[in-house]
RNA sequence: GGCCCCAUCGUCUAGUCAGGCCUAGGACACUGGACUUUCGAUCCAGUAACAGGGGUUCAAAUCCCCUUGGGGUCACCA
């Protein structure tokens, strides 16, 4: 058995596409499943000037993730260079071998001459094939033409009478008939080499044994599987996976369709979830980073193993009824037979259910962290916090209970870190609840019950309230709304006493007094 | 338009390769109920799918053909 060897090439494009990386996660899963390795290449032909800034969130993303690559950027390897940018030679090389044997050639038709080839192709409904006029030169005249630089093009000599065949690991058995084939340009006339023709000589250079990526590179199938041909290199196993489609759309979800996606039923949450979130954190809005991008769901506070959970279930399935998998479990289980063959849309709230349940699993502690980050990254916190207040969080957190959905909800109850005279109270939750006949004069009398309670803790304060209620020959719904509105300024949070509890007498007193005041004002409106 | 791919509940999927165990299973969402101080969570229950048409067979979601629908791709982009 040769050794599994998969990849990844990503273009230094800015941002990781959450798309590109369920596939990045189906070649590093593929990998591990066997012990083989998983290799990042960076596929930055294109020659921006800032590769290192462009390409520093898509390893930032891997790394969220926790996928760790073998051979790559940073940590080099013995296949390298890993940026296409530096291996120019392999290809030239690979291009001279194809011209030595006849396999390719150097096409001098201009490109308006190719472009009214077409058009007459198409114009007598018949498929274009190049009409290889340069096939024509003699040795002499080719060699003339190069030396007075005629610009050309170098391209491939398609086999007309033949077929590819391969046995796609997903798709089963494909097909193409070659004479349907034009001959693919593989050197641009600046001499830089085209991606199909890069490709093959990367990944058959560095030994890859499994070629897995979205569906929509099965058309480039084809033309790869020639070079690899007309090279004398042994095709690699291939596995086109369905890409994932926007929420709710059977189209191919792309950054492209941001804009769109803001009006999607199944997305717009996210969006606002991001224009609230990134903005209190000082991250910009939905617009510097949305759901598309990997790191939208990292700066919002999602898990690695909800986002992992969720991307392996896209298209991939254990059996009938798991959901619930670890990284682990998934890397032991993930074989490229349980692929599904169907596009796969993107289930945000899927998604957000397995956070909800990673996120439960998490020690308290290890919650704590992760939400004084946002804390202080909000400046809700103005300093680390020391042991009394972590452990003041901590409460916090554990009251929030499974509230706590994504780290950043912790920027939700922000009240509990400001004094009774910063907090903001609800216009809406004070009219229903303060300002309604007869709260207030409860609120009045169940501030005092609090001020004279013995303990301070939860089970009394609740035993007091019911007290309070049955004394008073009222219901416990006409304090108890009034009594978090006093003391939170909202209508919904989570349980009354702890809310008491953490608070604390005074600062509850103080609340209460102040809300008071409030319920007495004018209704101005 | 050419080439290629795909088709099971609203969504993600199991079942399809080796036809009968499928009166089609699970999960998310949704609806109803229980619990409850709000929100959330939880527990119970429910609605809901084999795109259509032909074959083959004792038997088809599963095999074959056609139709329809959806999608991808057709560059000196990756």
């Amino acid at each position: 058995m040769t050794t599994i060897r998969t990849r990844f090439a990503p273009s230094p494009t800015g941002y990781m596409h959450i798309g590109g990386m369920r596939t990045a996660l189906f070649n590093w899963l593929w990998a591990r499943h066997n012990g083989g390795q998983f290799i990042l290449r960076i596929d930055d032909t294109d020659q921006q000037r800032n590769v290192e800034d462009a390409l520093a969130p898509i390893l930032d993303a891997f790394k969220w993730l926790g996928l760790e690559w073998d051979e790559g950027p940073e940590c080099g390897g013995p296949h390298g260079p890993y940026f296409q940018s530096q291996r120019g030679e392999l290809y030239t090389d690979a291009v001279q071998q194809l011209l030595d044997e006849g396999k390719a050639y150097y096409c001098f038709d201009p490109p308006a001459v190719i472009q009214s080839d077409r058009e007459a192709a198409e114009k007598e409904k018949r498929n274009y094939l190049n009409i290889r006029r340069s096939l024509e030169l003699t040795p002499d005249q080719v060699q003339e033409n190069l030396d007075s630089d005629v610009a050309h093009v170098i391209r491939l000599l398609v086999p007309r009478d033949q077929k590819v065949e391969i046995e796609d690991h997903v798709r089963g058995h494909v097909e193409w008939d070659c004479g349907l084939i034009a001959d693919p340009v593989i050197v641009r006339s600046n001499g830089s080499p085209l991606y199909n023709f890069a490709t093959v000589v990367d990944d058959s250079q560095m030994q890859i044994s499994h070629v897995i990526r979205a569906e929509e590179h099965l058309s480039n199938t084809p033309v790869q599987a020639l070079i690899y041909e007309a090279l004398g290199r042994p095709l690699p196993e291939f596995a086109h996976i369905p890409f994932v489609t926007a929420p709710g759309t059977s189209k191919k979800l792309s950054k492209r369709d941001i804009g769109k996606y803001r009006n999607n039923p199944k997305f717009r949450k996210m969006f606002e979830a991001g224009d609230n979130v990134f903005s209190k954190i000082g991250l910009g809005d939905s617009d510097t980073l949305n759901p598309v991008m990997v790191e939208y769901y990292e700066k919002i506070g999602y898990l690695p193993s909800g986002v992992l959970n969720a991307l392996s279930r896209l298209g991939w399935s254990l059996d009938d009824k798991t959901e619930i998998l670890s990284l682990d479990t998934v890397i032991e289980n993930f074989t490229l037979e349980r692929v599904v063959k169907s596009p796969a849309g993107l289930d945000l709230e899927k998604l957000a259910n397995f956070q909800v349940h990673w996120m439960t699993e998490l020690e308290l502690g290890t919650k704590v962290d992760m939400c004084v980050d946002y804390l202080r990254r909000a400046n809700i916190l103005e300093a680390d916090p020391d042991e009394a207040m972590t452990a003041y969080i901590g409460e916090i957190i554990e009251a929030m209970g499974d509230r706590l959905k994504v780290a950043a909800d912790i920027l939700d109850y922000s009240e509990f870190f400001l004094d009774h005279n910063e907090i903001e109270y609800e216009e809406k939750a004070v009219k229903k609840r303060l300002k309604k006949e007869g709260a207030a004069a409860i609120l009045a009398k169940f501030r005092q019950r609090l001020e004279s309670a013995e303990a301070f803790d939860v089970e009394s304060l609740d035993k007091l309230m019911h007290d309070f209620v049955e004394s008073e020959e009222i219901k416990i719904g006409d304090i108890i709304h009034a009594a978090r509105v006093a003391v939170t300024g909202k209508s919904v949070g989570f349980g009354m006493f702890e809310s008491l509890v953490i608070l604390g007498r005074d600062q509850c007193l103080a609340r209460i007094d102040r809300a008071l005041k409030l319920a007495e004002s004018s209704d101005a409106e």
